[in-house]
RNA sequence: GGCCCCGUCGUCUAGUGGCCUAGGACUCUGGCUUCUCAAGCCAGCUACGCGGGUUCGAAUCCCGUCGGGGCUACCA
């Protein structure tokens, strides 16, 4: 039941009820590394039979969250491929027709219990401690009660017939699972007005779609055997069902769902918040698999060359904002000068701290190496340099006193004479000068007297190296400002 | 409740019977460096859920137990 001598072809299929979250993306990434890894085909496939919950919107922000993130897919929407289309709303008619033959067949029926009765026998199975789920009431429906139930204008589902016996499969991660059909239902195909459900359009599309490998949240171990049931019915030869892989869960802090409370789950958020793709995707990867030696820092590149369903671990996965962040923090770093400028710029412009003009950009490339390494996410970077181009200039209110008191205050003074002096403003000078004025001249601790300068010149007692700072904002405007602080 | 999955430092993990007095990373703590904040470097804390087996020897194999999670829909 494998597919050993197959090309692979792995598909992310979600459903966007909202705005991918980590566990999806993660999801993704096996998936999108499993093919590139095996040189296989990345298939994406919308999963929107439940058209109350699944919007356009969402549809087209998921495209967009996996384009950023770099998984490019094969086949699938906007792309197209062999067997699309690729948006299960649009594929209704193939449902139907593999429905009907269901019907036909005699591998599903009609099932004309209402929602009341089914709950109601549901609460009563409980209560006998008998195991809930669909009786089988409706397998045989006899003439009196099919007119019956025509005349109440019942709508009926149809339902899967699940043979006695059980399902065994090979889960790629973890091993032979084997479910008894006591404990699985027959479950419902297509809802009464005609539509499908996830249960029949899964089955049908892997099928259809020729997907060799399914890689998805361990959510839906419990599922498959109502999917191979549907393969059987389809007259699908066991040697052509795809392999299974149950990916295992990434969790919130508390050890419940990600969700808002423990860790925020949306990727749009990340984006925003100036984290890198090439950093979630990295941290995401070790969320559950590790390459097998220590690195924890892998390109995206390692990780097709290195991903293998066989690393991947069995045990749910806790989502550690701080590893997160120390990872966007190295790859950061990482980044050469020209490509931060690019990532930073729409954060800098976006904050209204530049407007984009060549000559702020600049500015902003010069002053780049200088924060590189104190920052851990692209959107600090305004808080940093805002100081180089703010028009109306304020020191912060908290730092303020910290410049007011007769030591600071000798400070500033000697500073202004220090450095009026000089010929050249660039940092070494700058460093030299008020190294001469102020820890020789005035014996002063240099984190006191510079730290007298920093807020008077950056506005902050927290900022890039100070003479740097001073040299990118120029000596007319550091000077000024060093005067407006002195009272 | 039933069925299924899972169980190594706080977190992510390495580990597939001897190389484990359990290694790495993040976090945390302390130190060095230092113009602030960072970065960097050094050091430290902390783990095989528990109980039985099997074996000369177990984190690794078996059984039990406890704990966590998922499913139990005309959601996916």
């Amino acid at each position: 039941m494998n597919s050993e001598n197959k090309a692979v072809r792995v598909r992310f299929a979600p459903s966007p009820t909202g705005d991918l979250h980590v566990g999806n993306i993660r999801t993704a990434l096996f998936d999108w590394a499993y093919a590139r890894h095996t040189g296989g085909a990345f298939i994406f496939r919308i999963e929107d039979t439940d058209r109350e919950r699944v919007t356009d919107e969402y549809i087209k922000a998921a495209q967009d969250t996996l384009k950023w993130l770099g998984l490019d897919w094969d086949e699938g929407p906007e792309v197209g491929g062999p067997y699309g289309p690729y948006l299960q709303s649009q594929r209704m008619r193939i449902y139907d027709d593999w429905a009907s033959k269901f019907l036909e067949q005699g591998d599903a029926y009609h099932c004309y219990c209402s929602s009341e009765e089914l709950e109601a026998r549901r609460e009563a199975q409980k209560a006998a401690n008998i195991a809930p789920g669909y009786d089988g009431k409706c397998r045989s429906v006899s003439e009196s009660d099919l007119a019956r139930y025509k005349s109440e204008n019942r709508l009926p589902v149809l339902r899967m017939r699940m043979p006695e016996g059980s399902t065994t499969f090979k889960d790629l991660i973890r091993g032979d699972v084997t479910f008894d059909h006591n404990f699985v239902p027959d479950f419902v195909l297509v809802r009464g007005d005609g539509s499908p459900l996830y249960t029949l359009a899964v089955a049908v599309d892997d099928i259809m779609m020729r997907i060799t490998h399914v890689l998805r949240g361990e959510d839906l171990l419990s599922s498959t055997p109502r999917q191979i049931r549907v393969y059987q019915a389809m007259g699908v030869a066991e040697s052509d069902y795809p392999a299974f892989a149950h990916l295992p869960f990434v969790m919130g802090q508390d050890n419940a769902k990600l969700s808002k409370r423990n860790g925020e789950v949306s990727i749009a958020w990340y984006r925003e918040r100036g984290f890198l793709p090439e950093a979630i995707c990295n941290y995401l990867a070790l969320l559950g698999w590790a390459p097998g030696d220590d690195r924890e820092n892998v390109t995206m590149k390692e990780l097709t060359e290195l991903f293998t369903v066989e690393r991947v671990h069995s045990s749910p996965a806790r989502f550690d904002m701080k590893k997160l962040e120390a990872i966007n923090g190295d790859k950061i770093r990482e980044l050469k000068i020209d490509e931060f400028l690019e990532r930073v710029t729409p954060f800098l412009i976006n904050d209204g701290i530049i407007s984009g003009s060549s000559g702020e950009l600049a500015i902003v490339k010069m002053a780049l190496p200088i924060i590189q390494e104190r920052i851990v996410n692209l959107a600090e970077v305004s808080q940093m340099l805002k100081f180089l181009f703010v028009a109306k200039f304020e020191v912060e209110a908290d730092s303020l006193p910290k410049i007011m008191d007769e030591q600071s205050q000798v400070v500033l003074r000697a500073s202004i004479q220090a450095l009026e002096t000089l010929s050249s403003w660039d940092h070494g000078s700058i460093h030299s000068v008020l190294r001469t004025a102020l820890i020789e001249e005035l014996a002063l601790k240099p984190r006191i007297a510079f730290g007298a300068v920093r807020i008077a010149v950056t506005g902050s007692h927290i900022s890039p190296p100070l003479f740097e700072s001073m040299e990118l904002l120029g000596r007319d405007r550091s000077l000024a400002r060093i005067k407006k602080a002195i009272s």
